[in-house]
DNA sequence: AGTTTCTGTGCAAACGTTTGCGCTAATTTT
DNA sequence: AAAATTAGCGCAAACGTTTGCACAGAAACT
């Protein structure tokens, strides 16, 4: 069996009370003699005593743990974030709970609730959905918390997402500027704060520079390779198919790789490419991907840092929405057109 | 403040062991009456009642949270994995705390203590080298745990691994058939169960073709980008350099690539290139990737799966040592050389 | 009517900590 | 030498559960 304070206080011939106080350095505070700290410290040392957190936590109502909220795990974008915050997180002393939500709101409910009874002292949650009353409610019982990669504007909470609007925007704006107009988007799960705000920039894009929309080429309905896929397809059957397309993130792109390749198209002779999240492996694809790279580091970095603070500081936190800058990667995905960039000529 | 027992019990008049009884569903071992009950219930709703995992877990010594130690998450194999064993492990009603290592045997030990003092349930752990004190100091404890992708083969415990050291001979070999000799393969962490495993098949398929080792050709020391970068530019500046590698992961295969665009070769027309781990976007790099395919889903399935079953049976848990099979996926970053495979002509 | 059985519930201990308060004995002050 | 201070430590409550046991009243038996 585990070894308790009271195996410690037996062996030392004191109380648990004093053990508890030598082993959490209140040794001051409290005036135990010299004699007795190291008494109790030697047989703390050779029983191999262990705190046993729960205890700890139940009395102390902190666990040093903080619940991660994410979407997506085997995402490339959000396991690099996951990461980040893991290294950061140990550095300062907590552990993270990791719960996957499939960008179901359900589930991210029930691993809210889940984590709020395991006594985790704060969140950092990448949230799916417009909708936030669950979230609302964690603030309302005071959990600290912060928003990642997804926010809620009008929700009074501190969050760090990228700038999805102006990397989508320069994104469509690039392939404007190459000579296209027929320009296609694969959305991901359509109401989500990222995805809204990356299509929102494309169709700005597109309006800024007189090119009417058509409705064929906003598709998609999820972030995941096998939305990627079969909206490629389809758009490769349009009679009209695009000669470019923005996806709006990694995994979309994976799937439309393989559907362009399937078709035996190339990029970037045939068709276009440009993605939202920047992998690794983008620069040695056969065509080298043009992406919107997002600071991935900084973001886990800033989410710990904000979460932190938010836990140590007991009163009242003022509350920080960063917003960080994405960058547009020229690589080679992209085919330059003739130059023929006549809006009339889009009907 | 969080609701309790006691304010259900307060509110619905009754004690706190009836209210944890009919919440537990022990209403009929304790012959609560129907009335009671759903007064409880009905309690427990308008309070929206939430138990406190932390006293739970101290009284009951379960905490459905199960902890897992992996060397980098941000490892795309490692990522997979995670995902596949978080999905698994929430479907069985248990939490994931994810630990990093970063392949470092002591953090690797702090983990391993923190999340005993936790009071998790049981562990998967994918361990950093070769030795095993502190897993086996798990073992007398008499926590459950099993290690996964590597294990001890001298030490009595589930694992599931798959078979490296086949995937790795099946890779040499057709690079062999391919008509290559001077084979190089960069290798990942020394003294780790994968990375000997793999290096053992690369060897043995060396020999076996009777084609002499060139230590020159045996170079890397650890799974990660830097690695494979500094070590492919070395091996490209040989006086004799390799006309293939093999690189052990798919981090090192990355930092290759950097490399050998670096140097403006191609493969593999200047340079043939085998990897260990199938990634998603191997199909469509400049060189389509032949790579050695690990089966990440049921390696996460069969870990958890295993872990629960030993966590469920409170007797002796009989040990299961699995082995997966690994698949070679023959893409086209090989290139067939001029048919003269003679030992004698290597030096 | 007296004994047993059953129904429905509460008491209290236990899980391992932390900490305010109080107590004794030693030391210092007057 | 009496009073006041201080040094050093222990008591016990509390955190929120679970559960063996006890117990009162009702029902069922003899």
């Amino acid at each position: 069996m585990a070894v308790t304070l009271n195996d410690i206080a037996n062996k030392a011939g004191v109380s648990v009370s004093t053990v508890s106080r030598v082993l959490n350095n209140k040794t001051k505070k409290y005036r135990i003699s010299e004699e007795t700290e190291s008494l109790i410290l030697k047989a703390a040392k050779k029983l191999n005593y262990r705190p046993n957190q729960l205890a700890r936590g139940l009395r102390l109502k902190k666990t040093h743990t903080i619940g991660l909220i994410v979407p997506d795990i085997s995402n490339p974008f959000f396991a690099h974030v996951t990461r980040i915050i893991q290294t950061h997180a140990y550095q300062a002393g907590y552990s993270l709970i990791v719960c996957n939500t499939d960008e179901d709101i359900e589930t991210e409910l029930e691993q809210v609730e889940l984590l709020i009874s395991k006594g985790v002292d704060g969140f950092i949650v990448m949230p799916v959905g417009t909708t936030f009353t669950h979230i609302k409610k964690l603030m309302d019982d005071s959990v600290p918390l912060v928003l990642l990669d997804r926010s809620f504007d009008d929700l009074d909470t501190s969050s760090v997402v990228v700038d999805n609007y102006t990397g989508a925007y320069k994104a469509t704006e690039y392939l404007i500027s190459m000579g296209h107009s027929r320009i296609a988007v694969i959305q991901g799960l359509p109401d989500t704060y990222t995805n809204n705000a990356r299509v929102k920039g494309y169709l700005d894009a597109l309006k800024d520079a007189g090119i009417e929309v058509n409705r064929n080429y906003i598709v998609g309905k999820d972030f995941r390779k096998e939305n990627g896929y079969i909206e490629t397809k389809i758009l490769l059957g349009l009679e009209q198919p695009p000669t470019a397309i923005f996806t709006t993130s990694d995994l979309i792109t994976l799937g439309a790789l393989e559907a362009v390749s399937e078709e035996k198209l190339i990029i970037p002779d045939d068709i276009s490419l440009v993605s939202f999240d920047d992998v690794d492996f983008a620069p040695f694809l056969f065509a080298p991907l043009t992406a919107v790279r997002q600071p991935k580091e900084i973001m886990g970095e800033v989410a710990v840092k904000l979460l932190i603070d938010g836990l140590k500081s007991k009163g009242r936190i003022d509350y920080r929405k960063i917003v960080l800058k994405s960058e547009l990667v020229v690589r080679s995905s992209v085919k330059k057109l003739a130059n023929t960039v006549n809006p009339a000529a889009v009907s």
